[in-house]
This record gives C-alpha cells, structure tokens and sequence, in this order.
DNA sequence: TATGAAAGGCCGTGAAC
DNA sequence: GTTCACGGCCTTTCATA
C-alpha cells in the first residue's frame, strides 16, 4: 500500500489530535466517514501508525530539567556494548539512547526534576551502568523545537516520497 | 488538583493506549466508567493531559537516519540566539533543538533520509540560518531506548512524588 | 467531594450497492 | 466511495455516602 495526499492529510490530524472522531474528521476531508474510518484501519494495518499516545506535561511532575549525557565506554567489544545497553534500558530517567557513529559513545537524553535530581541519577543509575568510563552532561537551559513528525512527512514543503 | 495513584495508573495506559474506551479503562480500575471519565476530563483540564497523538512509523516514510547536530553562532548577544531560533523552528528536518548551557551551542536533532539527504539538509536548511559560525554532525547508528514518558512519573521505581 | 446507576443521543461498525 | 441501519459507547442527570 502506498500512502496519498489523503492519507497524509489524515496522518497529519491523527498525530497532532488522536482522539478526534471519524465523523469531525470526515467533514473537514469531504468524505464519508465509513470511507475515513477504512483508510484509517488500513493505515494501522500497514504500520505507518504504530499506536496512540496521550501526550503529558512533564513539567506537571516536576521534571523541569533535561540533560543530554555522552557516556563513553571502557571497551568497544560487543560484549561490553551488549552489557550497557541490557542496562540502560531499566533506567527510568533515560527516555532516549542513542549509539553514535565514530567513537564508542553513547549520547543519552535524561529527565530529572532539577540539578540535585539530577546528581543523583548520575550517582545511582548512571555510573554504576557495566563499562562505563567516562559521563559528560550537559544541561539544556531551554527547548526551541520539540515535535514528534517532522513536518516534511505530510509534505509541507520538502521534495516528493514515494516510495 | 492533585494526581492519585488512581490517576496516575490513568495516565500510564493513556500514555500507551490514547484510544482505549472508558469502558475498558473502567473495567482495568475497577471503577465505574462515569467515573473515570471524569478523572480523565479533569487531567485534561488541569493540564496534565496536553492533548493525544498518533505514533507514526518514521521509517514507513523512509525517514531512517537520525543525526545529532551541535550548532555554534558567531555571537553570543540575544539579538543572535533570536534570530537563530526564528529560523530553527520552520526548518522542517528539525525535531528537536535545545539551547545548551556551558556555551552558546544549540543541540538539534535532525530525521534525515540517508546520508545524501543530510546533506541536502545541511546546504539547504541549516547553513543558511543566520549567525551560524560551526556545524558539527554525529549520526546514530542505533536507538536503544526512545519512550516520550519516564517510567519514573507512574511511579515505577523512584521515590515519592507529592507536592 | 467523589462515586454509581440509568436514560438518551451520538458515534463507530458492517452489510449492500 | 456512499448510504443506511444496528449496536455500543459517551454524556448527562440524579441519587447516595
């Protein structure tokens, strides 16, 4: 299956409101809602929509604070990048990991809910993480662009995709 | 308004299943539905809920290359920082820009196709931003964790979260 | 202040075309 | 892709602790 501009159109109102129902969203696509909810299926079916999240304010629970973390490790086997990773992934501060071309560094995005937080997640999830030998963080004082598409995806102003 | 434990096993299913009904969620809780659709009503009106959005597949889009991108300015002055994030946020590769503390760096994270389409990214999008003096790229070669909530907010391992 | 039960309208679903 | 009918969900109201 390959996507239209419909479908995009749908993708675009689904992802920045999910909840919306399929007889709102069949009048602003001049459609029937039956034809809307069938593209929608089939957009789940095929996998371009994964799920449905409901989006938090983080700030609510007091996680005012975002550092970004490179950890580097002692050795670059894949046992000792298998190791980290088991490990990182049951740390419940860490929302992203990323493993980074050209060195042996992993780049990680951490919440706390500010600097002493913050300190003790260095202490008490980080550094005890196996091979570890060197944390660097650096805090984020503010956040300019925070999106989960880009809109390029339903075809804003970028070039063509099909596939 | 104050989050109980109640609304806090609200939101962890929300935050993975923004569809579900409130029926099924009652069923969950052992609550009357009514009920629950009142809790949820009031997270949303209290601003724990932000809104709801589908999870879109990003590699469906051919979107399969994430890179992390340190931006420096020639100045530090505010008049700089504005003018650069006036550009930042329509650029549309652009998910994710924090400005870092410790120096005048800018963190983006950037979806890209490949590596050819980075660099199409980079001549049309990120140089010309103005005040730009030094862009250094990094590519991802793996994600080994990427959640939008921490664990830590339901209340998973961490300590006591009251206000 | 928060819950539970029941009525009514709206929405989502599936068949037929 | 559309129409239509049915079943279920969501919303509101009201009674209760």
């Amino acid at each position: 299956m390959d996507a239209d501009q419909l479908d995009l159109s749908i993708l675009a109102e689904l992802s920045t409101n999910a909840r919306i129902s399929q007889i709102e969203l069949s009048n602003r696509m001049g459609l029937s809602s039956t034809a809307i909810a069938r593209r929608q299926r089939a957009l789940e079916d095929d996998g371009y929509i994964k799920g449905y999240q409901a989006m938090l304010d983080l700030s609510r629970f007091g996680l005012n604070t975002t550092v970004l973390v490179r950890v580097t490790l002692d050795s670059q086997s894949d046992e000792a990048l298998k190791l980290f990773e088991m490990g990182i992934v049951k740390c419940p501060s860490v929302i992203r990991c990323f493993l980074m071309s050209g060195s042996d560094d992993y780049l990680l995005i951490v919440l706390a809910r500010d600097i002493e937080d913050f300190e003790r997640i260095h202490r008490t999830e980080l550094s005890p993480l196996p091979r570890v030998s060197r944390i660097q963080s650096n805090f984020a004082i503010r956040e300019i662009v925070n999106r989960a598409v880009p809109p390029i995806v339903f075809g804003k102003p970028g070039r063509s995709r099909r596939r």
